[in-house]
DNA sequence: CTAAGCCTTACAGCAACTAGAAGGTCAAGG
DNA sequence: CCTTGACCTTCTAGTTGCTGTAAGGCTTAG
């Protein structure tokens, strides 16, 4: 099959495919007589496993070494627990830091009059220096 | 003061300052005989504000909305809630779907055999089709 | 024969910085 | 007076993970 085929497939776009082969995150692929790429399923399970460790979170160097362990029959699946609790664990960090950011916003959001005067305890706190904000993280 | 001292105060990083100098998001700022950037007191404040606005998520565009609000005495503080309730929304968003993730990751650690074999649950659900992982979403 | 819809390469651009080079300035110490 | 180190300046290029665009070749249907 062509690239199109093998992007609609995988759900990479064909760009991203070719992206992915010039960064050699794949390999070269075969080619036709015409020049085009051609792909069999195995590339296909391939470009799926990709666009899912990248949707993930895993960035580019990460899905190098769960491609790796992915093609390599040999592999422990300690190394790959290994590398998904990390991710667990960052995702997890990302998600407590977004919890914060949320509440502080809704707490401006709760805090503002939001009428036609000027005045308004947002523009204030955002104005205020670091600590103020830290010290309201803290409460 | 320099602009280093303004960094410190700000919590910006100067290449900071100068960069949002450079695209137009901070006015020019006076200069000293030897050609050295000279902040005030009033100019720490803007950069303490994009620091926060930029901490709570605003992108560029959105941090020179605000900064124009915080600049305008005419504001009404309905557009300025309008703005950071929208973020809000935003960051919101954003959370649930990390959440998802979260737990996805978490089903995969989780039926990781996490030993020397190279069977490995993780890596076949991640070389699965699209839609198994989806279906897994839904439950 | 031509129009569309593929395919190819190569270069540019996005956000929001960050790093590095190459050089000017300033204050302190010997 | 000279040097050293910490500042400051500008400029260019790199980062991540693509995406857009240009300019051209192949293929297939009408």
């Amino acid at each position: 099959m062509n690239i199109s085929e093998a992007a609609k497939l995988s759900g990479l776009a064909a760009k991203t495919i070719r992206y992915y082969e010039s960064i050699d995150l794949l390999d070269l692929p075969r080619r036709g007589a015409n020049g085009y790429r051609r792909y069999q399923d195995g590339d296909v399970q391939t470009l799926c496993f990709l666009r899912q460790a990248r949707q993930f979170g895993f960035n580019i160097d990460q899905c190098r070494l769960l491609l790796a362990l992915y093609k390599n029959p040999q592999r422990r699946s300690a190394e790959v627990h290994h590398l998904v609790s990390e991710k667990l664990a960052e995702v997890d960090a990302h998600i407590r830091e977004l919890g914060e950011t949320r509440d502080l916003l809704a707490q401006l959001v709760g805090a503002c009059p939001n009428d036609e005067a000027s005045g308004c305890s947002i523009i204030d706190t955002l104005a205020g220096q670091p600590e103020q904000v830290v010290a309201e993280k803290k409460r």
